[in-house]
DNA sequence: GATGAATGAGCGTTCATTCAT
DNA sequence: GATGAATGAACGCTCATTCAT
């Protein structure tokens, strides 16, 4: 029925507003330091309402931080989709992920070193799917790099840590263009990056 | 006079005490999950007695986290400066790390990618001073690369990004590890870091 | 909206319900021997209920004592304003006061010399404000006698200092009726107050 | 035994000197607003020594309470006895009060309308000997009076009426000015106050 | 006798969640 | 369905008092 479909439909732009909201304030304040009568009112809603889309804070907290972080490595794979040759899409590999960390900053603060939140079955849950989209992000990489080292582009070294040593390199950089953002964009980076990864940083002999 | 000291040496023993118990729950739990009555009831002391040793909860989360990073920070100086030539001090920077982190799992678990706790002037002022520690660390590391940077050694690339990138390897490792522990030890990875950082994945070309 | 205005008189029904009990259980023990607990049991809410109709336990406090003292102000001021003549008028002023003290002794009673409660911000501005209602209530008197004098019917003094031994007077009946409450009502010593304060005590000289 | 005798003295010189440094800091913040801890510190000893002198804070209190109250009624006695006539004792009466509250004031200031305290057997004890040196000092008043309306100076009403009513034009000058200390010295308003309760404020008919 | 560290009951306040309207 | 007032358990912290040294 048009009607029901109508209401499913509202169901959901709703429900994205309050974690649109949400994102907002979690990321300006942490967790604990946030009530749900406050994103109630920043969304426009009653706290009771909220119930009706959330079973309680934390899930709506771990439904945000999911969300945005499955947003995040479906850009990475895109961007890589579009790149060409292996190291068109090493580069996009880091130029994606810096692209939606100075897009996503306060977002993106929530990972910087900070409490440990785990402490229920539902954040518990979170931290698993967050630790799986991690490895599963690694394996994608992995892939990349594969072709590389099977087409003698890349020397024949383990991909799994080849693609961690990637991803260290990216996630440092994000780290530290955080912690001081004042900085020049981070994009500026990925040459650096890239050039390090691929020659590393001894002198070759002659 | 002796009576002093000695009531002086028993109040560090105790506040240790307490803060190697606290440091043992914070990082099984996270800064809110703990309660005073807990950290009291597993140092052995009353939760009025805590407010003796430190002026609040806050103060003796950050007191206990800033101890403990000065350790590590001081550990690994203590390794480089017993190490010889820039490969071995990198080795140094690298390995001791890795203890640190294999000796002191529970407590680096905290930095894992959590919570933003900043809220108070006294959390504030704790990560401002990580930050600044963290900073220095750089600069040490820097340091280090300098010297090979200028007999030839490495290629002349700018130190401070070189510093990150070492950094960020070691790091992306000692995450990886602490997220699945059940990994052989963190050690073994020492000598692929080191390979990847020197001499870059890329095959060389003829 | 009628429902708006529903709410609205329900919440001060409610409110007012909470001053009522308060005024009761502090009269009877003082503001630091009172719990929030023992309030909201009396007046049949939760602790939290309380927060929502007063922003904490200095602020219910304050403003029980505030609204209480105005209600006396306005009752001595209705009745005189009933009085017609000099002396009616200052028999009004003495008879409401003193039906205002034995109408509300518990209430009275939190007035008698006792802890200096001043500390807060909160406190110190009730204090303020109590000041500030006493010395409009001594003006408003003053005015009284300002009329006597002018008409020649009181002698030419200060009326501030006339202002001031004619509330002493009535304070202080109050004060020794509430210490000792057993007495005869205080309305029968309205009559003596006023001869002695229009007449002094001194005989006449012939 | 002279041994006895010296501890004895110094048991009692340390007691008064714990009074006087508990007068000043109870004075200026409240009995519930101040610790023991403080008092101790300020009077140079240890918490655990302020329970030697006193079976606890609520004793010491009530205490240095009554004991600066027999001084202060003391006080108007000896200057009571040494003036002469009628007039003259009544004069003595109210300025020998006005002195010892310009000299104490910061104690004084504890009896200004503030919480009740009263809530121990202690505290209830010491309220008991209050008003029963208040009742004592109006019926020295009284014993005052007694002579003047004998000997026909003063009219023939009741003297604890005149006392009380004495004793209320004081009061009511020492607590306005408390109240507003900027004011020119009280012993000024001796004058007037015994204008008003010799002669009153009415007109003479002729 | 003197000390002051240790105690622990008790407080005001917060906030996720519920549910009557 | 939507609301937001009501709930009440839980927390960090204080401080009078005790007692081992």
């Amino acid at each position: 029925m048009v009607r029901e479909e109508r209401k499913e439909r509202e169901f959901q732009t709703r429900r994205t507003e309050i974690l649109e909201q949400a994102e907002k304030i979690f990321a300006a304040r942490g967790y604990h330091n946030v009530t749900m009568a406050e994103i109630a009112s920043a969304s426009g809603f009653s706290t009771g309402s909220l119930y009706q889309y959330f079973t309680g804070k934390e899930n709506l907290y771990s439904t945000m931080i999911c969300d945005k972080l499955d947003l995040m490595y479906r850009r990475v794979r895109d961007q890589v989709k579009k790149a060409e040759g292996i190291e068109g899409k090493i580069e996009a590999i880091i130029s994606a992920h810096f692209l939606f960390v100075e897009e996503n900053t306060d977002f993106c603060r929530l990972f910087l070193p900070g409490e440990n939140t785990i402490i229920s079955e539902v954040m518990l849950s979170m931290r698993e799917k967050m630790i799986a989209d991690y490895r599963q992000h690694l394996i994608f990489i992995e892939n990349i790099l594969k072709v590389g080292t099977k087409n003698g582009y890349l020397r024949n070294l383990p991909v799994d840590a080849l693609a961690r040593a990637l991803f260290g390199l990216i996630r440092t950089t994000a780290i530290d263009w955080m912690i001081k953002p004042a900085t020049k964009k981070m994009t500026m980076q990925k040459d650096f990056i890239l050039e390090i990864f691929l020659r590393g940083v001894k002198q070759n002999e002659k």
